[in-house]
DNA sequence: TTCAAAATCAAACGTTTGATTGATTTTTTG
DNA sequence: CAAAAAATCAATCAAACGTTTGATTTTGAA
């Protein structure tokens, strides 16, 4: 059982991702979680850290998300890499919703706390591909050290422009879930394999 | 000299870009352009009828883009690929203002008539990107067959990506328009390094 | 120079917006 | 059970919104 706070947060992820933050009123909200107007002043003080709490909530959730791949001793470089990647596809796969206004915020830059929980999230990023890459070329799994910048805009980019796409193929194929897992899958091994290159690694050493 | 709703269409380009459809007034393009408010109406119909003219007129610039790499003679498939991306990262770094909005309206998908203009280009890009792999692989210029819906993720995806980032990065590194020009070149070596990998070209053959 | 068309303007239109009020109901606490 | 605290509500606020009006000015062809 989710709590009232809740109820309201999850409802108004749903309509800021469809309409976007300014074309999203309170009213309508307040609508779709079935409470008063007032309840969101009440629970949250204002629309706009409503919104804020949103980013909170959702980052929160995916804070340890990296930090325990890279203690792993089992692991080499490269299995790791794929595991955080791993991931991060089955993250935006389940979280749809909430990437979108992610990525609509990514181009926005208006509200200061949010850019900054955005950049800390991509410099936590390029911090655990730099660790890994340069733990990587040690130990002599991988061969080529890519600019950090341009890896992640790979990685990323490619994740979300195939997620923005995804629904005009599925459309145009008339394909239902397996599609999209299908389509998830392919994706996953596109990127691995561009990654594969980008790092000069090689399968079997 | 440009004309009074030129005027208008490039000052609520620059103000679009920064604050989004629902979060830009008349009254605020209105000040910027040094018109009155009416003007906009009378010019342009509707505030949403403004914004679909943007649309078109930066589509009608890049209408017959490609069109004529394709057709050229003198260029082998690698040589048209390669034009074709250098073009679009150029337009795109042109352009911020505008690809800054296009992004944004890719994730919304709530004006109909702009939705059929960036399905349009989408398609076109798969075009131009198919016609080039399969006349490439019956040449044997190429050696690999990449999924289209991927390869344009990847492209598309770090060069937007990558200017989105860009203004992050150039603030960190203190970087004027020289580090601009370094890192959009950078990443056009980047793209083209990995359109390489995914389509087996070799250099010299 | 005349006059109709085009362009510009301040003012106003009715809605919708985010937010708050103060009364009322529900829940929790002692 | 009673008092205090928390939650909910309809009603209301001023501000901002996109758009229209009708009067006024500017323009350009006759």
């Amino acid at each position: 059982m989710i709590s009232k706070e809740e109820n309201i947060l999850f409802n108004a992820e749903k309509i800021f991702a469809e309409k976007g933050f300014e074309g999203t009123s309170i009213r309508e909200i307040s609508k779709e979680a079935n409470v008063n107007v007032s309840m969101i002043s009440y629970y949250f003080g204002s629309k706009e850290k409503l919104f804020e709490k949103i980013f909170e909530f959702r980052m929160n959730e995916s804070l340890s998300f990296a930090k325990d791949v890279l203690a792993d001793q089992n692991m080499n470089e490269w299995e790791k890499m794929t595991l955080v990647i791993n991931r991060y596809i089955d993250r935006v796969k389940n979280l749809k919703t909430f990437y979108l206004i992610m990525q609509r915020e990514q181009l926005t830059n208006k509200n200061e706390h949010i850019v900054k929980v955005l950049n800390e999230s991509k410099e936590g990023f390029l911090g655990i591909y730099k660790k890994l890459i340069e733990s990587g070329m040690e130990k002599k799994v991988f061969t080529k050290k890519p600019r950090l910048e341009f890896l992640h805009s790979t990685i990323s980019g490619t994740i979300f422009s195939a997620l923005n796409s995804l629904p005009i193929y599925k459309n145009f194929y008339k394909g239902g879930d397996d599609y999209e897992n299908l389509y998830f899958q392919d994706l996953n091994n596109h990127i691995k394999n561009v990654l594969k290159y980008l790092l000069g690694y090689e399968e079997n050493i």
